[in-house]
RNA sequence: GGUUCGUUGGCCGAGUGGUUAGGCACCGGUCUGCAAAACCGACUACGGCGGUUCGAAUCCGCCACGAACCUCCA
């Protein structure tokens, strides 16, 4: 296969080039939501930008399976009523069972995602549905001696584990920093070092989502689902391992932990960790109550929102920055977004009207490259916009009449564009859709050719008058050298 | 306190040793009946101090400020 793509690997913190484990076949697993919310802008980045990843790998012809993960179990919550999980005690206050809250937020972050035109998955198991599987590997686990029982629970030793393996090897910390730094918690006392993690614990009465197991009624460790899961469907070793920077630690590490202790091997080649997104320089989350859902950036619905922004803006304000750098939102980038989007999306449409000339004077020979260049220094997909732009002043020259482009030079411009804007990033036209039939569109063609004679009679009352009404009824008027453009 | 990372022009945001990133906004112009669109032009930056170098936004050191993680989190 013929590429050199690089991708950073937090494990390294350097780009390395990829090499898939098999031939032709890249195994990839990527950290999904958890269900017991609405997904925010912060769920959008790593859907996004492992999106992108799937895309250009099955662009570069690989076979992808990609799995990504729906968290339906519940965590344990940091509350004063800790213990309970997080599904179950949202399934309490609603008074529904916790599979229907599931069910109900699952449902609602695929239509987020579809309308973001976020691939869907190969796999997208679900935690619940694995149970049999955490408890194996945890089993495991215990077998080979670095977890221990304890009052019903199990906990990962991580003192043992760190004496002949390297616990802190994704996010640098280092053991004897943590025992000093790890706060006072619930069900301390059951676990032998505070750094220790559960892998299966013990369900209080309370607690309405618990499962047999050989050691209580309970339910799994945070971090056991993506240890059974991602090693169940890609094997025990596998290619990329994705999610956001939040989870390197404790998350990740610790899946890190659990899979060389069960499996005695390393099962993930190269970790991949998307930066977050921030709202006045801080983080959007949950916790700190700062979020803004998906859906009120598509409805506007939020304090903060001067207006509704498309999906598409949202993809690609998301896109117009590194994965790896944080992004900060406001309202006036995601306008100043929307505004470019537009821009490249009519020029796209431009770009399919165009002819071909004898000669070209415009030169677009080389955009394949470069945005292949781009996309292979680890994904920088900022780069691959800009030279879309690049060559949008371009097909806007040929558009005008003041440049030519010739049939083979214009074929290769289509093809990059269609590659890249469709398939590569992902952006499609929001105007066609809601463009309606053909009918429709030839009344409007037909208004618009009225007005075209009346501008050549200089009645210009009446070429305003349809202008005006069409703009009032949110149509888009552009006029052209011997025509017009429109859109609503 | 520890770990990881960041600080780029009015705003967003690329860029790791020498070459215009790009988008948005603003200003001037071309085109147009007018407007919009499009194009052309102009403006313009690398947190501070020191060092390495012929040359640093880019490498090194110190300082300042900020963020994430260390508790569920994308």
């Amino acid at each position: 296969m013929e590429h050199k793509l690089y991708i950073y690997n937090t494990l390294s913190r350097k780009k390395e080039q990829f090499f898939p484990l098999h031939e032709n076949k890249v195994g990839m697993y990527v950290c999904g939501p958890t269900v017991y919310g609405d997904g925010h802008l912060g769920h959008a980045r790593p859907a996004i930008t492992f999106d992108i990843l799937f895309r250009y790998l099955t662009h570069l012809g690989y076979k992808v399976r990609y799995v990504r993960n729906i968290t339906d179990v519940g965590h344990l919550e940091n509350d004063a009523d800790s213990g309970e999980d997080k599904i179950a005690k949202k399934a309490r206050l609603d008074q529904l069972e916790p599979m229907e809250v599931v069910q109900y937020y699952i449902n609602r972050y695929h239509k987020a995602m579809e309308a973001l035109n976020v691939l869907p998955p190969s796999i997208e198991p679900h935690a619940s549905g694995h149970i049999m599987e955490q408890i194996e590997f945890t089993q495991k686990i215990l077998n080979a001696g670095f977890a221990y029982e304890s009052e019903g629970s199990v906990y990962f030793d991580v003192e043992k584990y760190n004496q002949s393996n390297n616990y802190g090897i994704l996010s640098g910390r280092n053991i004897d920093d943590m025992l000093e730094t790890t706060r006072e918690l619930d069900g301390q006392s059951e676990k032998r070092r505070s750094v220790d993690f559960a892998l299966w614990k013990k369900a209080s009465p309370e607690h309405i989502m618990r499962w047999k197991a050989p050691w209580s009624e309970g339910f799994p460790g945070w971090h056991i689902e993506c240890s059974a899961m991602g090693t169940k469907y890609l094997g025990e070793e596998f290619d990329i391992h994705g999610g956001g920077m939040d989870l390197m630690f404790p998350h990740h590490e610790c899946e890190i932990a659990q899979n060389k202790a069960g499996l005695g091997k390393d099962t993930v080649k190269y970790w991949m960790h998307n930066n977050m997104i921030t709202i006045a320089g801080q983080k959007m989350g949950k916790s700190l109550g700062n979020f803004i859902t998906l859906e009120e950036f598509f409805t506007g619905n939020h304090a903060l929102l001067t207006k509704p922004f498309s999906p598409m803006t949202v993809r690609f304000f998301i896109l117009q920055a590194h994965y790896r750098s944080t992004v900060d939102f406001s309202s006036a980038a995601l306008e100043a977004s929307e505004k470019g989007l537009n821009r490249l999306m009519d020029g796209y449409a431009r770009l399919q009207k165009l002819t071909g000339a004898s000669n070209s004077t415009v030169e677009t020979a080389g955009l394949r490259a470069k945005c292949e260049e781009a996309m292979n220094d680890d994904l920088n997909t900022p780069i691959v916009i800009s030279h879309l732009f690049d060559a949008l002043k371009a097909i806007n020259l040929v558009h005008d009449g003041k440049e030519t482009i010739n049939a083979a030079d214009l074929d290769e411009l289509k093809s990059v564009f269609a590659l890249y804007i469709e398939g590569i990033l992902g952006l499609k036209s929001e105007t066609e859709a809601s463009a309606g039939n053909e009918a429709y569109k030839k009344a409007i063609d037909l208004l618009l050719n009225m007005r075209l004679d009346a501008k050549r009679n200089k009645d210009w009352a009446t070429s305003d008058k349809i202008r005006n009404e069409l703009t009032a009824l949110g149509f888009e008027i552009k006029d052209t050298k011997d025509g017009f453009e429109w859109k609503i």
